[in-house]
DNA sequence: TTGACATAGTGACATGGCGTCACCATAATG
DNA sequence: CATTATGGTGACGCCATGTCACTATGTCAA
């Protein structure tokens, strides 16, 4: 055992200062581009120097990944009722889109940042793609197990999972990723309606709109 | 008028100089990521000096740009199909996915970098999202005109021609923007399938596959 | 209490890429 | 031959980054 400054629950120093950190980069990420974001500016608002952030990220993509991880968790929660749950297929759907949209309306801007911030940097680059994989596994899963139900048609699952989940991730930042944000309303019937007619076809399109989903 | 070094056909130094940068950048970034070219590095391959290269564009995100305006032509031409096109518009539709897999196959590595660069220049940014702004237009005027025909439902085509234009966009650049790139024949019949689903109705999608199309 | 030690934080430095500027060379024009 | 504009160059200053030696502070063990 290290010599631990702080023994009880009280929150020490050091994760006070990164929290400070998160917290000024959600702050800056709100309203402006990750390409704008820069240690100084970062630490400006943190009361410490420069220098010391490099004590807590290595560079500005390790912020980026550390708010992956906090996005991530919100976005594995609201996709999984159609990952997961059991009963209507198409209602499921409604419920995983409907939570999708919600968390992304909510985080907007961060979300547009980490996938900026994934084109300029390889490691968390790998990281988003990583992230997108997950989703394309389960979709996967999913459509083969309401395949061998019948109530998928028989393709390969694969390519169409990929294609969705890109459907997603891209329609939900752009809409939602900068000031001013669409309004999710017409969003949500659009991903739910392209879904819904590759997946299960057409015919569950009229009926069950998707206000009959919303509590 | 002013003197102009070259009198008749032959073209000019400068004009030489300025293909030779493009050609630079085509060269690299067929293999190298976007963040990794520098204004250095592609004055290197051209035999003349970096600041030399202020005279031919603003900064490395102008280069980006004229590559945009190449890649925009060959798109354009590749989508028409569908988009201006008279016929069973379910195989203007294969037709037209069919060539925008095929640029994008050809083209993928050089997609992917335009696209990663719009996230870190303002500018181009905005010339990216006009680009895929005139898809918008294109498809929704299509799928009014179709709806008038009866051949797709009535919902309100901007949502949907919104959401389905990111799905290709994202889905090519991600399968085909860099090394190894996918097979493209899954990627093909996976946009196509979403596509004739969500318009056209899953009722089109078992007869002519797509390799009816193919001459 | 004291000495040892780990952790939080700092200022200074070197680096690398960028964009500009004053200046030079060349070649066409009159 | 003088003029003039265009193509090209080296040097400069700038900005953000990442590192490093060093200080300060607080904790633990003897």
């Amino acid at each position: 055992m290290r010599a631990r400054p702080q023994p009880s629950g009280k929150i020490g120093k050091a994760e006070r200062t990164r929290a400070a950190i998160l917290n000024a980069a959600l702050g800056f990420l709100w309203s402006h581009p990750f390409r704008e974001m820069t240690v100084v500016g970062l630490m400006a608002s943190t009361g410490v120097s420069r220098s010391a952030f490099y004590r807590y990220f290595t560079d500005l993509h390790g912020v980026m990944t550390a708010l992956l991880g906090i996005v991530q968790e919100e976005i594995f929660v609201a996709a999984e009722p159609w990952i997961a749950g059991v009963g209507d297929p198409v209602a499921l759907m409604h419920e995983t889109i409907d939570g999708l949209v919600r968390v992304c309306y909510e985080r907007g801007p961060f979300i547009r940042a980490i996938s900026d911030a994934a084109a300029m940097d390889m490691h968390l680059g790998e990281a988003w793609r990583e992230f997108l994989g997950t989703f394309d596994e389960a979709a996967i899963a999913r459509i083969k197990a309401d395949q061998e139900q019948g109530l998928i048609p028989a393709f390969d699952p694969g390519p169409v999972a990929f294609a969705l989940n890109r459907l997603d991730a891209s329609t939900l930042i752009e809409a939602f990723g900068q000031h001013p944000r669409m309004d999710p309303d017409p969003v949500r019937e659009a991903l739910a309606r392209i879904w819904i007619a590759t997946l299960y076809g057409t015919e569950w399109l009229e009926r069950g709109s998707s206000t009959l989903v919303r509590t």
